[in-house]
DNA sequence: ACAATAGTGTCTTTAAGACATTATTCA
DNA sequence: TGAATAATGTCTTAAAGACACTATTGT
């Protein structure tokens, strides 16, 4: 009994988010041969745009979260504020053969990126980029997932670096749901979480009250909503 | 530049669930080894109770979700009514080498399963088996998933040949929540989903007033509460 | 004082929850 | 008619939403 046949590379896909300029943006490399091996033939998509996927190499990791910390470190050189995995597919994605792709959702603070890399606001991309292999519909999973998410939970707050105002975090919010929120509903709703925690620091930025500081009280996402019996995952 | 240590074996765990007797089951498989390789001497968890899961095979296999499918087909021999893909775990699940799992969701109606397998209510599961690999994590990874989106979607309907009864149905949100529901607010909520069709038929058990049978209006899943603007999935 | 934004309070609207009432069936 | 359950209606409670009001800063 012998399926040596049947084993298939697997690559990790994140699609790493960032803020910028009131703008989500989202992670996109251009894919190069490897300066290593110039002269591959066999190099699929070659100048395309593409999310910042890497193989998971069973030899070297030890588990999958390993894999996906190290693409991670590999592709961004930054700190990842937050990670969660999306969804796996599987199929004749990569000319080269059968692959599963495992996707998942990074958010980061924006910050300069490691060569080749580049930010891009997501609405561009979904406009204008075709992606290699099935990174479009990848993408698009991670916003649906992002956005619904955004809904219920905390999540935003870990698109920043550390301290927040509550006008800023409202922002957030409103550009990646689209649509305002009324402040004082807001309000409400984040303090409920218990999230908050003033660090005692104002920010001051014009001639009007400066605004309180925060940080998370916790690392882990918070859930809202009273009328849901148990956690969301 | 030859990366061919780095493909793995990819198995696909579905977590398959069923009503009976009041209860929600799980379909658990004994692990034996294949009757055409008895002598085979790298069979691990041999006799454990495990998920019915099978490999992943891309020369036969055009995309993952007809792997998924034909698992399904293989360890139930019966029509599936839903199905969701949960998570992937990788790492040295099995002593035979890396893998990854992809493990899915299924819900069924409960009959006769082929040989080998047999209906356990979860409960049961959850105290008292030890189940071969990681399954056990994965089982958990289910019902908590399950659970939670009973709490704001038609899902449950699904466990269901064709038609039900709304007490039938109340029941059923009952039992996988383990907590009584107000049956006024429970039929609001599902009324408003604008899942309910009267199928004109009635389910007469007694001297009593029967109940009107009704049927899924469409096949998707719909997700309750006005309070989220976006769909969550 | 004024412009601009931060932060709070009040009222309205809407959905959830508790509970009572009516409806239908068979014996 | 009575027992049992189906189905609906009413009132209460709690959260969401709209909007007005107060607070704090620099010039």
């Amino acid at each position: 009994m012998n399926y040596e046949d049947e084993k298939v590379f697997c690559s990790i896909d994140p699609v790493v988010f960032a803020l910028h300029e009131g703008k989500l943006h989202v992670l996109i490399y251009t894919r190069k041969k490897p300066k290593d091996h110039p002269e591959d033939e066999d190099y699929p998509f070659e100048n395309y745009p593409a999310l910042p996927g890497g193989l998971c190499r069973p030899t070297k990791d030890m588990k999958l979260e390993e894999a996906t910390s190290r693409v991670l470190k590999e592709k961004t050189g930054a700190e990842v504020n937050y990670v969660e995995q999306l969804l796996s597919r599987g199929g004749f994605r990569d000319p080269r053969g059968w692959t599963i792709s495992i996707s998942y959702i990074a958010l980061i603070t924006h910050q300069e990126l490691i060569e080749g890399a580049q930010w891009v606001p997501v609405d561009e991309v979904l406009k204008n980029y075709i992606l290699a292999f099935d990174h479009n519909l990848i993408l698009q999973d991670a916003i649906d997932r992002l956005t619904n998410k955004v809904n219920y939970s905390t999540l935003p707050m870990h698109l920043f670096e550390d301290a927040f105002t509550l006008p800023q975090l409202q922002k957030v919010y409103e550009i990646i749901l689209n649509d305002k929120m009324d402040k004082s509903t807001f309000r409400k709703k984040i303090e409920e979480t218990g999230m908050l925690e003033e660090t005692g620091e104002m920010l001051k930025d014009g001639p009007y009250r400066p605004a309180k500081f925060y940080r998370c009280a916790q690392k882990n996402l918070v859930y809202f909503s009273k009328n849901m019996k148990g956690p969301k995952f």
